[in-house]
DNA sequence: TCTGGGGTCCTAGGACCC
DNA sequence: TCTGGGGTCCTAGGACCC
């Protein structure tokens, strides 16, 4: 039947997403809250109380002071303005009412095991892209391409359909998907029906589904980029589009223009990848009032060494080990400096990391206060395994540590080491 | 009412090697 | 003594994402 319908896309790419994840999963803990409006975020004490009548005392966004941020907010509370990334004190202005709940990472990767373990189950191809979000290759799941009565796509449907199903009864939470012919038009297809949506675009639908949308639907055009082509008069994928590639070279990258072009005529040959190493390994943390290298200098100290033990203990239980050592530091007013460290050699120890960590402070001028403290492990290796690409033998043994390749080394500044 | 914590990738200049 | 070009590594910063 059907010689007339036209032939499916060479691939076909899912994104899913979970519906407000952190806050979803909360409300299966506390299913009395269905319908408020709720937030997490913040850190720890707002965990809700047990009263003697066995009914639990949330803790209001009005109550909070601190610095920290919304990390998630159901549908009620968005429609309040209430949204991911927002301080809370900003956010309790607007929804003071709203119940604040601490977030509780070890709950959200319990659950994201099961979805993801749900999804593997029909669609084996997955790409993680965090705790909530996954890109699937439906290219040669069966039936995908089946037609189902006068629709093409009817197969393609009938199986996103049984994933959403799949999800849901492993967890008990609802999840969007986009399946589109690539990545890029999937991650925006998977918004467009949110929540519980299930979108499947081809490119026919290019003009009348992506072109309307603001350019920062795009996953790579970010606040920066977004307002320089808006100031360009760009609002729309449509009309980055349209817009002379020589315009768009004159303001933004060569590399990055050609990008651009491609992602408004929704071009896109990544492969779903399903396995990758990670590049680096951090901790870092904002201290609740900025700290000053010599006034409070045991407080910093003590943080730093926190720290590098963090790390170090992240890096064993995963089974890495690193060569570059960096430092992050933000300071009053938000200006964040980076340093780092390339030893002959990869380490794994604490104390290890603590001593590179400290060569690095070396060289910050620490006048201004500190609100933030990093440490980062980077060029990282699996110990025992053979080490990846590194020609030539610079520095001898007793150059180890010292930094290669750098201008002069800047006078040695108050230290909290 | 100022802005969390964990990441990836890109750019760009200088060092260094052949 | 002067002239190079190519390639890789190191470092710092920044944009972006979840």
């Amino acid at each position: 039947m059907a010689d007339s319908t036209p032939s499916l896309p060479d691939r076909l790419i899912a994104h899913l997403d979970m519906d407000a994840f952190y806050a979803s999963v909360e409300l299966l803990r506390y299913p009395e809250l269905k319908g408020l409006p709720v937030v997490v975020g913040g850190r720890r004490a707002h965990t809700p109380q047990l009263r003697p009548d066995g009914t639990r005392e949330f803790h209001k966004l009005q109550d909070y002071t601190g610095r920290g941020v919304v990390t998630t907010s159901t549908y009620p509370a968005r429609a309040l303005g209430v949204f991911s990334a927002m301080g809370l004190m900003k956010a309790a202005l607007l929804a003071p009412q709203a119940i604040l709940l601490p977030a509780d990472f070890d709950s959200y990767r319990h659950y994201s095991r099961l979805f993801k373990a749900a999804v593997r189950e029909i669609a084996p191809v997955v790409e993680d892209r965090g705790i909530d979000e996954i890109y699937i290759d439906l290219t040669d799941v069966p039936g995908v391409r089946d037609a189902v009565g006068h629709d093409p796509l009817g197969g393609v449907r009938s199986v996103a359909r049984e994933i959403k199903n799949s999800v849901f009864s492993a967890t008990g939470l609802t999840c969007s998907i986009g399946v589109t012919p690539n990545k890029l038009l999937s991650k925006i297809a998977s918004e467009l029906d949110k929540p519980d949506g299930l979108t499947v675009l081809t490119m026919d639908d290019l003009p009348t589904r992506i072109w309307p949308l603001p350019v920062r639907r795009i996953n790579g055009i970010g606040p920066k980029a977004g307002a320089r082509l808006n100031e360009l008069g760009i609002e729309t994928v449509g009309q980055l589009a349209q817009a002379p590639q020589e315009l768009l070279s004159q303001h933004f990258g060569p590399g990055y223009s050609v990008w651009l072009h491609q992602a408004a005529w929704g071009l896109d040959d990544r492969p779903v990848v399903t396995y990758s190493e990670p590049v680096s390994i951090s901790r870092e943390t904002t201290f609740e009032r900025d700290l000053h290298a010599k006034r409070d200098r045991a407080e910093l100290s003590a943080i730093f060494t926190a720290l590098c033990e963090q790390l170090a203990s992240d890096l064993q239980r995963k089974g890495y080990q690193g060569r570059t050592i960096g430092i992050k530091l933000r300071f009053e007013g938000f200006r964040t400096v980076t340093r780092d460290l390339t030893l002959d050699a990869p380490v794994q120890d604490a104390a290890s990391i603590r001593h590179a960590a400290g060569q690095c402070l070396k060289r910050v001028d620490l006048t201004q206060r500190l609100r933030l403290l990093g440490v980062r492990v980077g060029k990282l290796s699996r110990p025992g395994a053979e080490e990846p690409g590194r020609r030539g033998k610079r520095g001898a043994g007793s150059n180890a540590g010292a930094p290669q390749a750098a201008g002069p080394v800047p006078e040695t500044l108050p230290l909290f080491e």
